[in-house]
DNA sequence: TTCATACCTCTATT
DNA sequence: AAATAGAGGTATG
């Protein structure tokens, strides 16, 4: 299989950076020959970087348009084909945004980020699915990458499509949302190991689909970020912090910071010394902690806030152990 | 309105 | 070996 390249300079686009900072949980490297295969748009994604652009492979997809026998459709259907992958990943990665003339807008502004930035250049916000962002997101409360990683990969094999198989490995892609408001969705995902997080998914899967299911998101990408926030927020299982990412992560509302105790830390630690050694963060000081950084960085201020993050995480992986690879679990049997 | 605490489960640490 | 704290929060009182 060839790849497909898509031109952009290197300090554009660092694909550890970006699929492995903790905004989505469906990318895995392979650090023998540094690809990535992934999930998004119920593809199956292959990707690697060279000097002068970003390479994919599509592995199987749900999407393409298939052709029979006839070989001159074929090449018609594949030339088609490469057309939707394309315009997908480069949707995915937000290319048309101009990622080095931000990061010397926020260089200038912060010599935090001047710092963090040289080290972590490439650092892009991906346009994700709403609906996998959401449940993704309402598993990763009070939780850590590898367990929430593989409470996604769960809700996929369940409730998600098979797409294909690759190398020994079975795809799937995320499930619709109608998939998981069934009321027996509760029961199943406590029996995975969900906790309480079984009931959220449950919950709030069957209030999506009660609104509207993916029209419902479409009305929430078009309104102000305050109130897709407010909308986002009357879901069950869904606070100002989960609410913040989803707008930032898959509704187009960049200017949304969530505010966890990373942040907490960091804003505490370099900025807002009055903040130092609270017990938890209350709304009044979420508030006060992303207007912060949404005056230092302006309307982009999400973006930049997560290449801040992205530097913490790494100090704290090179400290802790967290970057080890996710080991197969050990089934405890009664 | 603001604040403290229980919550499922897994893991690292003691 | 067994107990405990903490993990990229939220609902509740």
């Amino acid at each position: 299989m060839s790849w497909t390249k898509l031109l952009c300079s290197h300090r554009e686009v660092q694909l550890i950076g970006t699929l492995n900072g903790g905004q989505t949980f469906r990318w895995t490297h392979n650090k023998d020959n540094d690809e990535w295969i992934g999930i998004f748009s119920k593809t199956v994604w292959k990707l690697r970087q060279s000097n002068d652009g970003l390479q994919y492979q599509v592995i199987g997809s749900l999407l393409s348009k298939s052709n029979k026998n006839n070989s001159k459709k074929a090449t018609v259907a594949k030339d088609v084909n490469t057309e939707l992958f394309t315009s997908l990943l480069e949707k995915y990665f937000r290319l048309d945004v101009d990622l080095v003339r931000y990061y010397k807008e926020w260089s200038e502004a912060d010599e935090l980020f001047k710092s963090a930035g040289q080290q972590f250049y490439g650092v892009r916000m991906l346009a994700q699915e709403p609906v996998e962002n959401l449940f993704s997101f309402i598993c990763s409360q009070n939780n850590h990458i590898s367990r929430i990683s593989s409470m996604v990969e769960k809700l996929c094999t369940q409730y998600g499509e098979e797409i294909c198989s690759h190398e020994g490995t079975t795809y799937f892609s995320f499930p619709e949302v109608q998939k998981l408001c069934e009321p027996k969705v509760e029961a199943q995902l406590r029996k995975l190991g969900f906790g309480y997080r079984a009931k959220f998914i449950q919950k709030s899967a069957e209030q999506i689909v009660e609104w509207g299911g993916e029209d419902w998101f479409r009305t929430l990408q078009d309104m102000k970020y305050k109130d897709a926030k407010e909308e986002l927020m009357k879901l069950h299982g869904i606070g100002p912090k989960v609410a913040d990412c989803i707008c930032l992560m898959s509704l187009n509302h960049l200017e949304a910071l969530p505010v966890d105790t990373h942040v907490y830390q960091i804003a505490a630690q370099n900025y807002l010394p009055h903040l130092r050694g609270k017990k938890n963060v209350t709304d009044k000081m979420y508030m006060e902690i992303g207007d912060h950084f949404r005056k230092l960085y302006g309307d982009m201020a999400g973006w930049a806030h997560t290449v801040l993050f992205c530097a913490d995480l790494k100090k704290f992986q090179q400290n802790g152990k967290e970057d080890e690879s996710v080991k197969p679990k050990r089934r405890r049997i009664k």
